[in-house]
DNA sequence: GGGGCTAACTCTGCATACAATGGCCGGCAT
DNA sequence: ATGCCGGCCATTGTATGCAGAGTTAGCCCC
């Protein structure tokens, strides 16, 4: 996705801007995502367009690729509107993040470089200062950072095309649902990356999935 | 654009008719499935909206759904090109059918109706129909029918929305990896719907895992 | 007072027009 | 020849304009 980093962008010199409509799609992201944008909300384009100071046409771009992730509902004709989720949609989410989250930790497990292994150490230790700092958004980012990382580390470019974005709606999901479960979660992340620095796959898998069900549990609880 | 709307509108009650963003997606989709689009080959905005009788707009906005979906390739400034799948990219395919593959299986067995059933039933009707006359590219769209409608069956939206390009990526690439392998894949199918008829889920999970496992292992045998 | 009709407005869908970037080709110097 | 430089062309990126679907509000008629 072209969304993120671009850590590496081997493009032209300097001036190479990225297109209006990923600059588009990564700003209404992060509004819905921030709950600026809330559920169920109508977005008009030409008002984004104006707001954002583009026209309507990268923002109807962005708006497909939103909507492929299914940050956004569109019906045709009649309007895009923010994605809402219901408590069976969660659980519809729950259900493929139990099936992919095991996935990426056992192939996380199988195929990590030591350099990325070390990213998601530093992943840790940023969210260790945030809970120091008692910086809840900011935990909730690295989380997604994380999950995201982990997928980075599965080398399965497709799964993490699909991935990605999951990780991502998981997050919104708790922003909308209740607070985020910071102490717990972030002691479970460090046994699975410790499974996967190990190679250890079955290990990874079985600490992707605990962690995943401890996450739905307590979705539950406070739902 | 020229009047070909009356082959399908009722035109009574508004609507009706699909917007030409649609329309493209899925031609494009159809030409990239069925070969017509080679493998890397580019494609250029204005020629495609030429062919289509439509403006570039639409072909955008196709254009990044189909990005999304992952059956093109899209670079900035650079143009866009139909996806290859290198070996490796393929298995990648296989690792996530194998997770999500027999999870809709299991689900699909806990909720399907009767009507829906019936549905899955008449395409492997169709599918014995097309066996006897021999027509192998009808084959593989009921291949894929037959696996986005268990997903249907799922119930959950989420998991469709991500299972079915990812079943139309998998018809792609047995299309272009060598001949389908039909014999053996129907019957396979009958016994998964027997499973999913029964309720049985662990059943149906496992008759879908062995299912996507033969599928990998004979792609391997050709690849 | 209520149900529908219609007119006006809003917004989406599509097309066309313009700007800017990247690749290509030929010329020139080395 | 080889390699760099500069202009041209093909193609993508962005803006604007226009038509028609959808919606809403007021009006008429019952």
């Amino acid at each position: 996705m072209a969304g993120m980093s671009d850590s590496s962008s081997p493009d032209t010199l300097g001036a190479a801007h990225l297109p209006l409509r990923d600059v588009v799609a990564t700003e209404l992201r992060r509004l819905i995502l921030s709950g600026e944008l809330a559920p169920g909300e109508r977005l008009i384009e030409d008002r984004l367009a104006q707001q954002m100071g583009v026209s309507r046409n990268p923002v109807r771009e962005a708006i497909r690729v939103l909507s492929a992730e299914g940050f956004i509902e569109v019906t045709a004709r009649r309007g895009t509107f923010v994605a809402s989720m219901s408590a069976v949609e969660a659980m519809n989410l729950f259900e493929v993040r139990l099936a992919l989250e095991p996935l990426g930790a056992r192939l996380a497990a199988r195929s990590a470089t030591p350099e990325q292994l070390g990213q998601l150490a530093e992943i840790l230790d940023r969210a260790r200062v945030a809970t120091d700092a008692g910086n809840l958004d900011s935990l909730a980012e690295l989380n997604t950072e994380f999950h995201s990382q982990v997928f980075q580390l599965s080398a399965n470019s497709y799964l993490i095309g699909m991935a990605v974005p999951m990780v991502k709606r998981a997050q919104w999901l708790f922003r909308h649902s209740a607070a985020n479960r910071a102490p717990h979660s972030w002691t479970e992340h460090q046994d699975l990356i410790e499974a996967i620095q190990a190679g250890d796959e079955e290990l990874a898998e079985s600490e992707a999935r605990h962690h995943v069900l401890a996450a739905r549990a307590s979705f539950l609880r406070l739902g």
